[in-house]
DNA sequence: TTGAAAGCGATACCAG
DNA sequence: CTGGTATCGCTTTCAA
């Protein structure tokens, strides 16, 4: 082949192979700004750190000349002598499908993805939803951890203690759900709009011209990322299907009995009832009803996450689709945001969307291979034996 | 609230926070090594390293007590006392869609990331399909990179320069499409069996009951990435909507002529077709050939990827979906996977398949404000001042 | 072919 | 309050 450098390929320079090599002087330690202001590393580094015994007038002058030089901390050498490990506290849910677990599974393959091996995660799960989550958050608080994932179930009351942990300079990041005015560091959830969209879209599409009404049932409508999901459902299918009626949302507040009962009366009270949107966990008693209200082969159904009682629905076709959440995904990038921030590495945006994933019948048995490839280690334990898991973005 | 542990909560030791506090050993060093054999550390290092000048006795003994010590590099520490950084040579193309210019991003993103700062990206960009590629590769051996990502868009005919790399110890990534048997370390791509199942699920439930034909378009059979998604597509037709009929394929090899005139013909021809699938970038021919034979309104067409030209008709309603093949990150995945390999921190998985998400009308702003949030830096550049992006994985 | 030793940049401790 | 220094585990160079 011709070995005359084409012009259109970036030129590629011979220099040594050394980090100083980029034309950028090296990178200013420690020691140069001690150097440049006469001082020792030893107050320099104390400056840096907030550490006592240092005069507001060095402090002052060392913050000042470190941002001069652009002094950034060297991670290699902080993590090579010290030598601390990150803990990091993972708060959730023992949860009624998988979902959790995935969670938790995600953090784990991220945490042993790490170079640097510093991190260390600790699971406090709560056995249901609002059992203990105080408790579990103040515990974590209290055992001075380095960071706190967490799952505020119930925003309100997280809140105050997510704040304390925000003033003891713990950050923490939210999984799922959003605590807003909580302080915490950061969120990672699915786009609950681009949800509500596409969801809405589908029953549209999958209506094809049939007109009637569609039903919906949310967790509470408290819960801004609920709230949101059915507006985006509202306005998508008011846009698009105007023919359709959307129902007033069914809140089912995560309990199996008041899912039956409410969708139950649903089914046989609206006999013009076209489909159905699932945006919560709960969508076996849903299906439960529509069975037995002898609806569930007239009814469209979207579902919302990917578990193992769903998939006779999805493979028999009952269910249309599933908007997956990627609880994988979310875990894995809340350890990542978290750790980022106490690496010092950058901060990026503290705001992470997923767009979700939709299953149905076609591609079901790839969501399933997936999910299944986290044969080993269950949640609870100290996720240290977790090393090399296959490991995917799904 | 009550101090009481909790006992579901898992208990949580205080002991110092220092990682030998797991109980198990601290790892083993080359110090260690070195005194359980009676040797020096720069033996050890030099065994280890298979440098020359050891001698092949002495080298086993080494490289067993390794095994035997368990002992993994401490990566700190390594990086702190070298400095070289690992250079990557990204090989893709112009390309003339965003998709390209999407994967770079996704790979300066990941690239800025890294804690430890070591990875220096160059970029070799071929102006369009198969012109100056294999001269690219060679260049790219030739600078001694440690490790390359590319997009192998013939296979075949970049087989062996991946062979020719891989043999001087340059580990390659192959991105969006494989290269079997050519020794690549891995290949990151959309899930074509996904792909392809997805389109014809939603296909088959957007024409409802109507019967009629099915066509779609793709790059070329030969490439195993394209006969597998045409496979995916008809199967699940064939399955869940036998009276669909799908069409012979049509092969674009990326000529936007060819799309258009074959694409004309046929839809001059079947006057039976109800949808059509491309699978391809050239979706905008197809488009215009569909408008000027008069049946663009009553096709249901399902598009590959996302781009500017294409945004009206989803908006509009006449592109019913598209399945976006994700290049920020793919780009991202294989940086990652690259990465991980030359840092010695473990192989994972190294065939990396990621869902497709699907974009309708209703969803389509989430992903166009996702793809302008990378404002800055364009293609072609050295890529250090692509510092802090935002990032997140779509 | 091998051993010894000087760094890399930050942390943490001990002396002044 | 501040300066000095041993240390982390590895790479690399210089002697032997």
């Amino acid at each position: 082949m011709a070995n005359r450098l084409l012009k259109f390929l970036l030129a590629v320079d011979g220099r040594p192979r050394r980090k100083a090599s980029k034309m950028g002087k090296p990178p200013a330690t420690l020691g140069d700004i001690a150097k440049s202001l006469g001082t020792s590393i030893g107050t320099v580094h104390r400056a840096l750190h907030d550490h006592p015994g240092v005069s507001p007038a060095t402090r002052a002058r060392v913050l000042q000349m470190a941002r001069n030089l652009g002094y950034r901390p060297n991670l290699a050498a902080r993590y090579l002598s010290s030598k601390k490990t990150l803990r990091i506290s993972v708060n959730t849910l023992q949860g009624t499908t998988s979902f959790w677990d995935e969670v938790r599974a995600g953090i784990r393959e991220e945490a042993a993805g790490i170079l640097l091996e510093n991190v260390e995660v600790e699971f406090r799960t709560s056995p249901s939803l609002g059992e203990g989550e105080e408790e579990a958050l103040e515990a974590a608080i209290a055992a001075k951890v380095d960071g706190i994932i967490t799952f505020p179930s119930r925003p309100e009351t997280l809140r105050p203690w997510i704040r304390r942990a925000s003033r003891s300079h713990i950050p923490v990041v939210c999984v799922a759900t959003d605590a807003p005015n909580s302080g915490r560091l950061g969120i990672v959830a699915i786009d609950t709009l681009a949800s509500g969209a596409i969801a809405a879209d589908l029953m549209g599409k999958f209506l094809g011209g049939r007109t009637g009404s569609v039903g919906i049932t949310v967790f509470d409508m408290g819960i801004t990322e609920h709230a949101e999901k059915y507006g985006a459902f509202e306005s998508t299918l008011k846009s698009f299907y105007p023919h359709l009626e959307l129902l007033k949302p069914i809140e089912d507040h995560d309990v199996e009995r008041e899912a039956y009962r409410k969708c139950r009366k649903l089914f046989e009270e609206r006999t013009d009832l076209a489909g159905m949107y699932v945006t919560t966990e709960a969508s076996i008693p849903v299906l439960k009803a529509a069975c037995d209200a002898k609806v569930l082969d007239r009814l469209t159904i979207i579902t919302t996450d990917l578990f193992p009682d769903l998939v006779p629905y999805i493979r028999s076709g009952r269910v249309a689709a599933t908007i997956y959440q990627r609880p994988r995904a979310q875990g894995q990038m809340a350890l990542r945001l978290l750790h980022e921030f106490l690496a010092e590495g950058g901060r990026r945006s503290n705001q992470v969307s997923l767009a979700p994933h939709l299953v149905m019948r076609g591609n079901l048995d790839f969501f399933l291979s997936r999910q299944s490839q986290e044969s080993a280690s269950k949640n609870g334990q100290n996720g240290q034996e977790a090393r090399r898991l296959v490991h995917d973005l799904a």
